[in-house]
DNA sequence: GTCTATAAAGTGATAGAC
DNA sequence: GTCTATCACTTTATAGAC
């Protein structure tokens, strides 16, 4: 029992936040172990002995991250579902259920803000490639609660046409939270509201307009110069 | 002269279709010079010999498969609007000019059509780091043409949103590129039609809907339900 | 052009001293 | 728990034989 609380005292931490940042700066690929002894000040042995090996390590800094997120996601999802007691939520609910609690994880996230968006941005274009089969299974299913949830809100949608959809949506998002520094000037937010929150509040609305692509008019006489494009 | 036709014959060539297929399915970094020359037939020195370097291979590769990409992008978009002579073009033919001619890279490849789909999402995705100056260059000169060309499409689209929105834009096109796999379902489009038009078309619709998100509606009335959610 | 041999550096992991 | 020393590879690149 005592030992336990030696276990996860300074040293570890140090090697988990070191591991943490280089992963987020370079991806998980190109961070070696020694770079991560290194910066934390500790031996090389050092990640061997306290999480087993280097892609054990890997695996932590994924489940620590993924799972918090997700499972708030559903809690999310679960909430705005009662709240409107059996009735579909408005699109927007459903979406900020997927993606406010990202927010959430890097405010809570010891890390800097740039630096945990950028971790989550790399875990999250890993998936299908490089995770473990639990997390995988955990993705899969967060995806298809959604993807139900979502086709309720959009019964216009067809469901292959929702799959592609909800494909481009998580593209964005992982571009949002992977890449944000390619939109340079960082002045964009008012005053010292956090980021993240506002990018978050811009890509709900961009995502709700793509997934109801087509589902506003319900008026006929609109589709003409739609039908005037032809993909 | 006849040096260069020997030069660029057999091996050469089969090194650059081993190291494309490589890269596009591990990405550039987890690919070494002794994985291209080993599907390749080749010996370990041969690339090095051909191309000088692993990283100058890596480079050629980025510029022959972006350059003429970015090249027919601008083409398009010089015609479309020379179509409409000095008035914007219609949105979605703007976004056209954007993502068709990567179909016709796809089209045009000697790789397998998701390979060489693969490839191309891996190089946009390392825009902004690990790209050479001159293709950075011609990447940010692409944006702002494209950004000035839509902002005529969307006056009513502040400057700043519109970043943001062809930022989530571009997510969900390196995502359509890379990760279309994760729709695992391959049966979605009808008879023969090769899967990247119809699944730009998708993606056309998609984003013009995202990027147009507060454009439709001229009435005020319809104003009220949109601000009862904050974000 | 192609090949072998080798240099010089880096990798994850571990045995065993302290 | 920490550290050194070391193993067994792998990496890119090149000199020099053929």
């Amino acid at each position: 029992m005592r030992q336990e609380k030696i276990a996860n005292s300074a040293p570890k931490r140090r090697l988990l936040d070191a591991a943490e940042q280089l992963f987020s700066e370079r991806g998980f690929e190109a961070v070696s172990v020694r770079d991560i002894t290194r910066l934390a000040n500790a031996n090389v042995a050092a990640v061997n002995y306290h999480f087993g090996s280097r892609e054990e390590l890997v695996e932590l800094v994924l489940a620590r991250h993924l799972t918090p997120v997700n499972e708030e996601r559903l809690a999310r999802l679960e909430t705005a579902e009662k709240k409107w007691s059996g009735k579909a939520p408005p699109l927007e609910e459903v979406i900020d259920a997927y993606v406010r609690p990202l927010a959430g994880a890097v405010r809570k996230s010891e890390l800097p803000e740039s630096a945990c968006r950028k971790l989550l941005g790399r875990i999250f274009a890993l998936r299908g490639d490089g995770f473990p089969p639990e997390l995988e299974e955990g993705m899969e299913n967060l995806g298809q609660r959604f993807t139900r949830a979502l086709a309720k809100c959009l019964p216009p949608v067809p469901p292959e046409e929702l799959a592609w959809r909800l494909h481009f949506m998580n593209g964005g998002l992982i571009h949002l939270l992977l890449r944000q520094e390619l939109l340079q000037r960082a002045d964009y937010g008012a005053s010292g509201a956090p980021t993240m929150e506002a990018a978050l509040g811009r890509f709900i609305r961009f995502a709700a307009a793509g997934l109801r692509e087509g589902c506003e008019l319900e008026t006929p006489a609109k589709k003409g110069p739609q039908a005037t494009f032809d993909f």
